[in-house]
RNA sequence: GGGGUCUUAGCUCAGCUGGGAGAGCAUCUGCCUUACAAGCAGAGGGUCAUAGGUUCGAGCCCUAUAGGCCCCACCA
């Protein structure tokens, strides 16, 4: 047998295992009609993206699922690929063109692209070895990539098929701009941010009158854009103004005073200059009332020709200019602090500027449908379930969504005009004549779509779709998809009503939700503040299996956690605990063969720890299946800890060190028995922790190649010992009362006494008489005697109660008869209260009648236990005084 | 404005369908007991935010209140 080392190390080890399970080919999936297939596809990493611990957790969550079901005997395929990310690579470019002092039109179209598949050359690999890192066990002959053939034609198809269905259209609309990225963004991509702005008042004056209409304004600059001022119909304030004429200052332009009911009458005065090209709610407005839109603004958010003398200014600057001519001119009327929230861009923090402009939108109105109906039926599960609300939130309020990006890196799209008469074809190529002026010219499209049109079609893009594969048909649909709730919208929505559409099919069952990795103070990790912690640094320091464990334990789906180093480090710990306990069976395994034992040969110890473990294996794979995944780690953590090593190995260390020859078959019992329990205990743990129980699991047992593909552990009915389960329960409780009366007295641990178990009950006496050997051991024994009474014993010894049965422990040169009093005391006290509770509850009828039987036999034994032990301490003070 | 979520031991968090409050870390006391001091044995520490309600029984279900966090919408 091969040998351990002394202390864990996860160095060399992890590349060493990640590299024979690639080369067995362990994670390749194949279609396999024998068997059921489990199919996971990754959310894929942008290739600007360095590993984050979020990435840690989301492919930590997805590989023990795989992994577990792997073992379970599914034919289980974890789908990798990386996301071409289009506008975060695209600025990542521009920065570095940037600082070689090219710019990105300068360069032109053709050679930026050259440079961004460049970049994902030399990126794209970077964040696939990092998951390799963590131990993902992806099929990663499969890897895929957003914008490689596949799903280039994966996209195409879906646009041109929902441009015939009408569902993708061209039109005007009002739209989100990034000035600064100078693309068009979705709603989506906007994030609110509250800033510290002003409220200005202003008036115009009205055309053949001397009066004036005050309203008020956050972005004075747009007024160049007004087309009308509206006030509320039924405000009677302004009635008899409605239909007259406005003097537009600067552009001198007259614009009506339309009545609208947007208008809110107890806001400000009531009265809204209304800008159809730069605000969402103005543009509706001018739709109802037929109201001109002009555009002021170009697309860097300067003022353009429409704004007369202000054309150039960047639109601050002109905000700043207008309000100072509209002093002098007396039309400021009054300035207001005002707090309010602002549009910003997503990836670069910029203020959106609203702006009418032609984009390409996907109706989502009959999209959605489906997607809501699976999720309300459970037709789609979402775990936690609380994340409907946000779900149904969104879809309730779902509005047209603008898939074109004035972008160079991304899926170009499939739409070609006419050079002669502009006529729009939507082909999967370039066409041949136009249809309308037999034309032979055509110019493509210039825009991008929107990098999540491509990701949305991920699920069955990356199996092969739109051609009829095989892998198709026997992986889709895909069983869990894993995320954050943060990409809820952007993302898994979007791949529900794509799948449903392209597929008409869901394109998995579940979806299972986490949340973020903040720091120590619960603040977002993020690069500008410096507070990111590298998990490749936490892999290097620690390992991946500490990592994967702490980022699993202690927490719920779908709510968010703070990493902290003391939390690796105690699960660092357990790494070296199992690897010692490991360590110490294999070192008694040592020239030995473990044999299968008889059924008379096993212990109550053995059949103790074999039922324990045999439930653990029930409760741990239904948390699994449930994706309690947190829970079911804890279990087997506490498992392997607590019973396994602190009690049964200290139990049975006694039977190991037996060298006569009438102790044999104990001792292979006792060895099997660890084996069998370790073997099953590394298999519980292997989703979570790989490479640790690979390594032991190889070690152990060299017939088997891989703990990845060994059998997951079942219950078994043969394994539920209830009787022994009892008996070493009752004997763990004596041990702990012995430990804690000696620590009471403090007595020394190298202070052996002998130990007197006094029991009426033959029952009992044949539990401690055949736990003897251990029962010595962890109870710091000389000796054991078990008796029926109390020949023998002296009364100045210490006397632990146990339900039906004394245990004295004489120490006569150690005993204080006052602190043994004492502690008897406080015993009489504590059971005085159990007994209370008791007999509370089995003196209400209520609870009588009412109560299911179970429970009140339950309370029935207990009242029967307290009263036993209640008067062994009662006699025990009697003879004490 | 709408919705979600959290409030449990000094800290960070678990607690599945309601049936005697848990973990890790931290603190205190003993132990270098031949797998492990990255360890072992023990101890202290909680009116489960507050107030009601449902129930034989509530950390868990319902209502209200307070505070924290998040998402969506956005009044110009």
């Amino acid at each position: 047998m091969k040998e351990l080392a002394k202390t864990y190390d996860p160095h060399g080890l992890e590349d060493r295992l990640y590299q024979k399970w690639l080369d067995k080919k362990y994670f390749h999936a194949e279609v396999d009609e024998s068997k059921t297939p489990f199919t996971i596809v990754i959310p894929p990493p942008n290739i600007t993206g360095q590993l984050h611990m979020g990435h840690a957790l989301d492919n930590t969550m997805q590989d023990i699922l795989i992994r577990f079901k792997r073992m379970q005997g599914y034919n289980t395929l974890w789908q990798p690929g990386t996301d071409h990310a289009s506008i975060a690579t695209e600025v990542k470019i521009i920065e570095t063109l940037k600082a070689q002092g090219i710019d990105k039109h300068d360069l032109g179209r053709e050679k930026f692209l050259e440079r961004a598949w460049d970049w994902k050359k030399e990126y794209g690999g970077r964040i696939i070895s990092q998951l390799k890192k963590m131990g993902s066990s992806c099929d990663w002959d499969r890897e895929r990539f957003t914008m490689d053939e596949g799903c280039n034609k994966a996209v195409t198809e879906v646009f041109c098929k929902m441009h015939e269905k009408g569902w993708i259209y061209k039109g005007a609309r009002i739209i989100n701009w990034c000035p600064v990225c100078n693309t068009s963004i979705s709603d989506a991509e906007v994030e609110y941010e509250e800033q510290a702005g002003h409220f200005w008042h202003i008036k115009y004056k009205i055309v053949g009158e001397d009066d004036y209409l005050v309203f008020a304004t956050t972005r004075p600059e747009t007024m160049l854009g007004d087309t009308a001022v509206a006030v509320n119909p039924n405000d009677e304030r302004y009635t008899h103004l409605v239909g007259k004429k406005l003097f537009l200052p600067f552009v001198d332009r007259e614009i009506p005073i339309i009545a609208d009911p947007y208008v809110d009458m107890d806001f400000g005065t009531g009265v809204v200059k209304i800008t159809p090209a730069h605000d969402p709610n103005d543009f509706l407005v001018g739709q109802r009332n037929n109201l001109p839109i002009i555009n002021i603004m170009n697309d860097d958010a300067t003022i353009n020709e429409n704004g007369g003398k202000f054309a150039g200014m960047d639109r601050y600057a002109a905000r700043e200019a207008i309000l100072k001519e509209l002093d002098e001119m007396g039309l400021l009327v009054k300035i207001e602090d005002y707090t309010h929230n602002v549009g910003t861009h997503d990836r670069c923090k910029t203020t959106v500027e609203p702006l009418v402009k032609q984009q390409w939108f996907v109706k989502m109105d009959e999209l959605i449908k489906p997607a809501v109906k699976a999720v309300k039926e459970g037709e789609i599960k979402l775990v936690p379930e609380r994340m409907e609300k946000t779900y149904f939130n969104w879809t309730d309020n779902i509005k047209d969504w603008c898939i074109s990006r004035q972008l160079w890196w991304g899926h170009r799209i499939p739409a070609y005009y006419c050079d002669e008469c502009g006529e729009i074809v939507v082909a999967k190529s370039m066409p041949e004549v136009c249809p309308k002026c037999g034309c032979k010219h055509f110019t493509q499209d210039p825009d991008t779509l929107d990098t999540w049109f491509s990701s949305a079609l991920w699920p069955f893009s990356t199996l092969g779709w739109p051609e009829k594969t095989k892998d198709l048909e026997y992986f889709y649909p895909t069983d869990v998809l894993v995320t954050g709730y943060d990409i809820i919208f952007f993302w898994v929505i979007r791949m529900i009503f794509s799948g449903y559409e392209q597929m008409g099919d869901k394109p998995f069952k579940t979806v299972l939700f986490h949340g973020l990795v903040r720091d120590s103070q619960g603040r977002k990790m993020s690069k500008s503040l410096g507070n990111g912690i590298d998990p490749l640094e936490i892999i290097e320091k620690y390992g991946a299996d500490a990592l994967r464990l702490t980022l699993i334990t202690g927490n719920a789906p779908g709510n968010d956690m703070r990493f902290y180093y003391e939390r690796v480090e105690a699960n660092r710990n357990f790494c070296n605990k199992i690897w010692n306990a490991s360590r110490f069976i294999m070192m008694n395994m040592e020239g030995n063969e473990v044999t299968v034992p008889a059924a008379a040969d096993l212990e109550p110890v053995d059949k103790w720890i074999l039922s324990k473990l045999n439930r653990v294996i029930r409760e741990v794979t239904d948390n699994m299946e449930n994706y309690e995944l947190g829970i079911a780690v804890q279990k087997v953590y506490d498992f392997i800890w607590d019973e396994l090593c602190d009690w049964y190995i200290e139990m049975v260390k006694p039977r190991l060190w037996a060298k006569e020859e009438s102790a044999k078959a104990s001792r292979n019992a006792a060895l099997w028995t660890l084996k069998t329990v370790l073997n099953d205990a590394l298999k519980l743990l292997h989703p979570y922790m790989p490479f640790i129980t690979e390594e032991i699991f190889c070690t152990l047992q060299s017939e088997e190649e891989s703990i990845m593909i060994s059998s997951w552990p079942k219950y078994s009915d043969d394994r539920d010992f209830a009787k022994e389960e009892k008996e070493i329960e009752i004997m763990k409780e004596a041990v702990r009362g012995i430990r804690n009366a000696r620590t009471g007295m403090n007595v020394p641990p190298s202070k052996k006494a002998a130990v007197y178990v006094v029991s009426e009950k033959e029952e009992m006496r044949n539990i401690f008489e055949k736990g003897k050997l251990f029962f010595a051991s962890l109870a710091s024994a000389s000796d054991v005697f078990v008796q029926s009474d109390k020949t023998g014993i002296g009364e100045d010894a210490v006397s632990v109660v146990i339900a039906n049965a004394n245990i004295y422990i004489p120490l006569a040169e150690l005993v204080d008869l006052n602190a043994e009093k004492e502690r008897l005391a406080k015993e009489q006290k504590r059971l005085e209260g159990e007994l209370a509770r008791v007999n509370g509850m089995l003196s209400n009828e209520r609870f009588i009648s009412k109560a299911p039987q179970s429970k009140i036999d339950e309370e029935k034994a207990k009242l029967e236990k307290y009263t036993q032990m209640m008067e062994q301490v009662k006699e025990r003070l009697a003879a004490l005084s």
